[in-house]
DNA sequence: CTTTCGATCCGT
DNA sequence: CGGATCGAAAGG
């Protein structure tokens, strides 16, 4: 799909619940606008987690760490991972829900050179693939959580017209608890996916 | 304070 | 399969 057919995301596009959000930001376009250009990626693997979720974040309420979850849809919320790598979360629901998207892969479109030298590899089928992965790619860190999607450097676009996607639901990788849940998403088949990723 | 442990990645 | 490497969260 063409960079034209893709526009802002609304408010409004942010405010339904994380199961409901998740599916929706497969096939739209995550961008960056750095000083040396736009790096960008469709998204093509997501995961919900709400507030009654156990593999949540937000499921003991709101902390230090997590309230962009708190602040309404429509916000970054990074944080750190092992020690080692950031996490790109999209803010879903109402203020006060507590609910993010955990954006786990993307298939890059713009800036490929700058992906490849951040990642210092060449291989372009693994610069996105994984939700460390794709921050480190895109340059993505705490200094964006909390930024808005809307206005900010990093910017959520949807497609103008509404595409035919296939996308699959299934079970969530890297957690101990709410593994039942169907709570993955992502566009069937594709190359670009995270480890992990078959069906179920 | 101190301890625990995680929504991961990479090389072996 | 294990190590890296940090800091939030929880426990004392």
């Amino acid at each position: 799909m063409k960079l034209e057919e893709y526009v802002p995301a609304e408010q409004e596009f942010f405010l339904r619940t994380a199961p409901l959000l998740a599916p929706r930001l497969i096939g739209c376009l995550l961008q960056r606008n750095t000083d040396s250009g736009p790096v960008s990626g469709v998204i093509v693997e997501t995961e919900a987690y709400t507030r009654d979720d156990p593999a949540s974040h937000s499921f003991g309420g709101r902390t230090g760490r997590n309230w962009p979850m708190f602040r309404g849809g429509g916000l970054a919320y990074v944080y750190l991972i092992y020690g080692v790598h950031n996490c790109f979360n999209v803010t879903s629901g109402p203020p006060g829900s507590g609910e993010a998207v955990l954006v786990r892969a993307v298939r890059p479109l713009q800036g490929l050179e700058m992906m490849r030298r951040n990642r210092g590899i060449r291989e372009d089928r693994n610069l996105c693939s994984g939700p460390g992965k794709l921050c480190r790619a895109f340059g993505i860190d705490r200094g964006h959580n909390g930024t808005s999607l809307l206005e900010g450097e990093i910017r959520l676009l949807v497609p103008r017209r509404e595409e035919p996607l296939d996308v699959t639901a299934g079970r969530r990788v890297g957690i101990s608890r709410g593994r039942e849940l169907n709570r993955r998403f992502t566009l069937r088949d594709s190359p670009w996916l995270s480890r992990g990723s078959s069906g179920s």
